[in-house]
DNA sequence: TATTGTTATACTCTATAACTATA
DNA sequence: TATAGTTATAGAGTATAACAATA
C-alpha cells in the first residue's frame, strides 16, 4: 500500500518533469520560429558559442558526423556560419559569422528571459530546486549488488 | 550584473531539468525496448487504461487521427488492442487484449521502480520538489499587462 | 454539412555505407 | 591503418489530402 503509494508519486513527479521540461522546448521551438529557424539549427547556433570542429559539434549534438554536413550547409546557406580550416587539415571548424553571432545573442536573451523557472518561481525557490534537480543528474554511482 | 547572474541561474536550471526529462525518457525506451516495443507503441499502450475512441487517442498523443490508424494496426498485428465498435457507429474504441493489458501493467510498474525520483529522493526531498514542479506548471495566468 | 476512421502519398529528420583527403 | 568531412541513399516517424460511412 505504502509502496503503491509511491509508485504513484513516482509516476506523478516523471510526469510532471516531463511536462516541465516540454514547456521548455515549446518555449525554445517558437524562439528559434520567431527567429525564422528550425529548432535543431537553433541548437546549434547555441553551441557555437566558439567555433568548433564539425566532429566536435557530432558530439555534443549526439548525432553523426554526416548529419552535421547537412547542418552546415543549411547554416551556410543563412550566412549563420561559415567553415573555416582547421590546423589539422582534415578539420574543418564552424565558426558563427557576425550575423551567426548575433542572431546567437537573440536567442540566448531570449531563452533566459522567457525562462519558466524565472517567470515562475522566486530566488528562494530557485535555490531549493537546484540541490534536488543535482541529486536527479547524478550519474549512476557503481551500482548496488541488488540492482538489475 | 544582478540581472546577468539571473539569466545564467534561469539557463542552467533549464537545462537541468531538460536533462533530467531526457533521462526519463531514455529510461522509458530502455524499458519498452526491453518489451520489444517502439516506444510510440509503448506509450499508446500506457494511455489505453481504459477503452478509448481513436480520436481521443490522437488528441493526448498530439498528432494526426490518420497516424493513430496506423498505431493500431501495428497494436493489432502484436495482439495488444482490439478495435470494438462505439456507440456513435462512426467511432471505433481501441481496448487493450489481455496481454495489452498485462505489458501495461509491466511498463508501468518498470517505469515507477526506475524512477529517477524514486531511485534519487528521500522522501523528504520528493515533498520538497513536488509544490516547485507545481509552481512551474501553473497555467499562463491573465497576462500582465506589460508581458508581450 | 461536419465528423470518424481509412488510404495513399509525401515530407522531415536522421542514420548507414562508401568515398576522399589527410594523418 | 585510422580519422574528418562528404555524398548518396534509405529508413522511421509523422503529416496532408481525398474518401467512405455515419451523424
Amino acid at each position: 500500500m505504502s509502496s503503491r503509494d509511491a509508485l504513484d508519486e513516482a509516476r506523478q513527479l516523471s510526469q510532471m518533469l516531463i511536462a516541465i521540461s516540454d514547456r521548455a522546448k515549446q518555449d525554445f521551438a517558437s524562439i528559434a520560429d520567431s527567429l525564422g529557424l528550425p529548432v535543431h539549427l537553433a541548437r546549434a547556433v547555441v553551441l557555437l558559442g566558439t567555433p568548433a570542429p564539425m566532429r566536435d559539434l557530432a558530439d555534443q549534438l549526439a548525432c553523426d558526423r554526416s548529419y552535421v554536413t547537412s547542418l552546415a550547409d543549411q547554416l551556410e546557406e543563412r550566412d549563420l556560419v561559415e567553415r573555416v580550416p582547421g590546423e589539422d587539415r582534415r578539420v574543418k571548424l564552424l565558426r558563427l559569422t557576425s550575423k551567426g553571432a548575433e542572431v546567437r545573442e537573440q536567442i540566448s536573451e531570449a531563452v533566459a528571459n522567457r525562462a519558466l523557472v524565472l517567470r515562475r518561481l522566486t530566488h528562494k525557490q530557485r535555490q531549493a530546486l537546484r540541490p534536488l534537480l543535482e541529486a536527479l543528474l547524478q550519474e549512476d554511482a557503481a551500482p548496488h549488488a541488488s540492482s538489475r
